[in-house]
DNA sequence: ACGATTGATGTCAGTCGCTGTCATCGAGGC
DNA sequence: GCCTCGATGACAGCGACTGACATCAATCGT
């Protein structure tokens, strides 16, 4: 779930509140200071006051902990891309969801930044974060078949959305603070349009 | 490299030949019998009549024995997108480098469906096809760069491209057998066109 | 021919990711 | 205040992967 906002009037573990969130925290601390092949899940356990079994009852392998809000923004992206007039062409759609979900990035900016840099530095965590995105593709497409899309366009549609997004995250990432983030998604959508128009 | 054209003059292992082959075609075997996951490297050396050790000295884990044809596809596809006219749109150079490797597929299409069928049902392994074909993407838009394309342009047209090739690679499988690969890929390609356009 | 060299393989020990199983504890319902 | 239930701890075990060293076969130089 989130990391920072929680409701800490339901007491979770046999001990302190929250062990899930204290797991995460501990985490990416410690992918952070030593690196992600470098730490071991019982460390990020120790950490975090728990042991290495009650890890893996939270999170179904040492990589999915750095990858907890997926679910949620996936979840956040279908409901946008579904309440989007059908009047828009699909890439339109899609590019419109995915602006909507910019805000999502840009309130946790420093936080994505930090993670971010973690995953770029391992590979075994780019292609957890490539089937993250491949899963938002599917769902995408799946939304837009459902609003009558048919196949191949509603696939296109989505994974070049996805490759809009991809492209477009990773400049913002390397613009400045405080850049948009819903801009520069739509600033690349338009160069994809140039692209694909051909010439 | 190849798993059935080989230059047998030089004798390999300690004892028969082609270690690095019979590995392959035991992992294949293995996996479509039991599943990757129920396959154990163990059970692969022995069928091979070689040890662990000896797998991981070939393969960088029990992943990789199913792509060892990636690094082989990429430089072929790079060459091609390299050698395509400058006067064409980078989107089109790279559907036509694309379409150039078709053949590299359909020579092998019974090769390929067992070896999707198996990528398919795991997720472990559908991880690291993204990340191939990611690097794919990553290949293709730098040299579309050093083709004097600009940014985003090359990563947008070399990304649209993968999912392009994605997609055109999922419909020719369920297709009728003999079908022609390049052709669908030219279809999804201008179906994409269409998607940016707007309509 | 024959010894030295080289490269691929075998052997062994060890770490770590991950799982199944059962005991234990804490909190809420009765 | 007892009881049930969910979360955690403790423990054993498998399999992926690695480092270090020994071994063997083919080749090269003489």
């Amino acid at each position: 779930m989130s990391e920072t906002v929680i409701t800490y009037d339901l007491r979770m573990g046999r001990w302190e509140p929250d062990a899930r969130g204290r797991l995460e925290q501990a985490a990416m601390d410690l992918y952070l200071e030593h690196g992600f092949e470098q730490t071991t899940v019982a460390e990020i356990a120790a950490r975090a006051g728990l042991t290495e079994r009650t890890f893996f009852r939270h999170f179904a392998d040492k990589r999915e902990v750095l990858f907890a809000g997926a679910a949620e923004l996936q979840q956040l992206l279908v409901s946008t891309l579904s309440a989007t007039a059908t009047s828009a062409s699909p890439l339109d759609a899609v590019a419109t969801a995915l602006a909507a979900v910019a805000p999502f990035f840009q309130e946790r900016s420093d936080f994505g930044r930090r993670r971010q840099r973690i995953i770029s530095s391992t590979a075994e965590l780019r292609e957890r974060e490539l089937i993250k995105l491949a899963s938002l593709g599917s769902a995408m497409a799946a939304t837009l078949r459902e609003r009558g899309v048919a196949d191949p366009a509603a696939s296109l549609a989505a994974e070049a959305g996805v490759a809009v997004f991809k492209i477009a995250f990773e400049r913002w990432q390397d613009a400045p603070v405080g850049t948009d983030f819903a801009q520069v998604i739509q600033h690349c959508l338009s160069e994809l349009k140039v692209v694909a128009a051909g010439a």
